[in-house]
DNA sequence: CTGAAAGCGCTAACAA
DNA sequence: TTGTTAGCGCTTTCAG
């Protein structure tokens, strides 16, 4: 391994003007520049970050704290993140939380040990172990902390105008898992527009967004609502999941039963019928959440503490006319 | 923040013997453990994971490359990954090739910088850049590196055996990148398997496992051949495409074009029909692969250079009886 | 414009 | 069983 020190010797300068050519800072003669830059071509040197990070008490390294990386929405936004962090030498450590609280506090403790420069995450943190830049993205409850969603209120309003466009008899809205905030924001508004519009519904709640839960709930959905002829799903795989039963029990989508979904994750373009849904711009919230973040190690000034990004329906044909 | 000379202070003892308290190294007396116990517990101090990378030039990062976190086979590997390493205090920094070359040197310099302990690739990787332990996961040419691979081989000749077992006049076979070597390896055994019993078949090339990708291949697909009655798909988001295309041309499937998978995606349970097709173990070859590159960390005794993990045919009714 | 020196927090000889 | 010392590779005053 070469060192500063190596570079410094075949320069014949010290490494205090190695150190100060290589990150731009103080004077350096134009000589002396040219001298270290052939020894560091020489030598092939690499500056040790570690060394670097230690010194600095801040490493290049970003947390990224997911929820379920099998879940086809958070690779998208994952690769936002990285995506944006790479082109300034930023990198990302993955936490796969899983469901499994212990991991927060477990990955939180790293962060700290590792000297992250920032955390980006898109499960809920108690904000008193905020002692690190930190954006919050897609779950948030929002005011604590800085933030990144996608308008769940107005992907709200925009199901139920979808909906009640279409003839419709027996609703049922999917909700999500209670401790998911999105999840519930959505619910919340979703009902009360219906409400507001006098419109009849019922509820099946769905306890968790992991993809062998969805084709029990479907199950579900047609033993406990056998005259459903409308389902507003709490996400896409969720609908999915929702058609293929539909299927199988013979009823027609969307002749006899009509289907929205939430996400718009890739695969929702491929289903027999189309599946008709809300788009998050997942990458884009993964990107702008970084830029954020970026912001906020660099301490840039932050117009606004929290940024909300627009959903938007995308029709395909799983809604009756 | 508190640094190891604090908590030496605050117990009455030397860094030195804080420092052997906490690896669990040499010998430190009974009443002296208790005290430091006490010290860290009060203190709330956490070891500063760089100096000791600094000190040891090794850290506890795994390096992770990924060629496209959007295909979903890979964050069901990355899973296996990161539960793996979580158990012993590794973590992952997540690198997304998404097909750019530079991406990949760029990664395994930055491994290199900070010290990772080793780095897992899905990417492959030139043998001249193997100064760390490392571990070639899914895309091996095999030889050169530890590594771990689902069997392709096996792969083909489960995919030959299931369609020659149906009735067929006019196969397609899709193939996959060039430049992905399993997808090479499954056409080669594939193509010979078939050609070995007399079995006719054409070939439709394909440049690309992205997801905009698929659509249009399965277009080309029904131009080119209009003829088919048989597909043999180089992954299931291709054969997910073909099904919804085929259906769109009101060809039914399996009755009039019967399609075969590879990967057992978990969304290939959710199409209409069910795709049948090659399940390859994503998370245990993550996990595999995670282990495999822990004993070559710890330097234990490998008894095998190589893993081949097999698959197995998923029968679901994309196929003819 | 450049160099000497100190120190980031930790660990491993070596002494005591 | 414990402490002293030195040093991992880097950066930053502060003198020159």
């Amino acid at each position: 391994m070469t060192t500063i020190k190596d570079v410094a010797q075949h320069a014949k300068v010290s490494p205090a003007t190695v150190s100060r050519y290589i990150n731009n800072r103080g004077y350096v003669g134009t000589d002396t520049r040219q001298r270290i830059a052939k020894a560091i071509e020489e030598l092939n040197y690499v500056p040790n970050e570690v060394a670097r990070s230690l010194f600095q008490k801040k490493s290049k390294l970003i947390g990224l704290l997911l929820p379920d990386i099998a879940n086809p929405f958070f690779p998208l936004l994952a690769q936002g993140v990285e995506d944006y962090f790479h082109q300034y030498g930023y990198h990302v450590i993955l936490g796969n939380i899983q469901e499994n609280p212990d991991k927060i506090a477990a990955y939180l403790k790293m962060f700290q040990q590792n000297f992250v420069a920032g955390i980006l995450s898109a499960v809920p943190l108690n904000s008193d172990e905020l002692n690190k830049a930190t954006v919050i993205v897609d779950r948030t409850d929002c005011q604590s902390t800085y933030s990144i969603s996608a308008n769940n209120q107005q992907g709200a309003q925009l199901i139920v105008d979808a909906i009640t466009e279409t003839s419709y008899e027996n609703i049922v809205i999917i909700a999500g898992p209670q401790d998911v905030v999105t999840a519930n924001t959505r619910f919340h508004y979703v009902t009360r527009a219906l409400a507001n519009q006098g419109v009849n519904y019922q509820v099946l709640e769905n306890t968790s967004y992991r993809f062998n839960n969805a084709l029990t709930t479907a199950d579900r959905l047609f033993t406990e609502f056998p005259q459903v002829d409308t389902v507003i799903a709490a996400n896409d795989v969720q609908a999915i999941a929702i058609i293929q039963k539909a299927h199988q029990l013979k009823r027609r989508v969307p002749k006899d039963l009509q289907i929205i979904g939430y996400d718009d994750i890739p695969m929702s373009e491929l289903t027999i019928p189309r599946l008709t849904t809300i788009q998050q711009p997942a990458f884009a919230m993964g990107w702008q959440a970084a830029d954020m973040l970026y912001q906020l190690i660099n301490e840039e000034e932050l117009v606004d503490k929290h940024r909300l990004l627009d959903v938007k329906l995308i029709t395909r044909d799983t809604l009756r006319k």
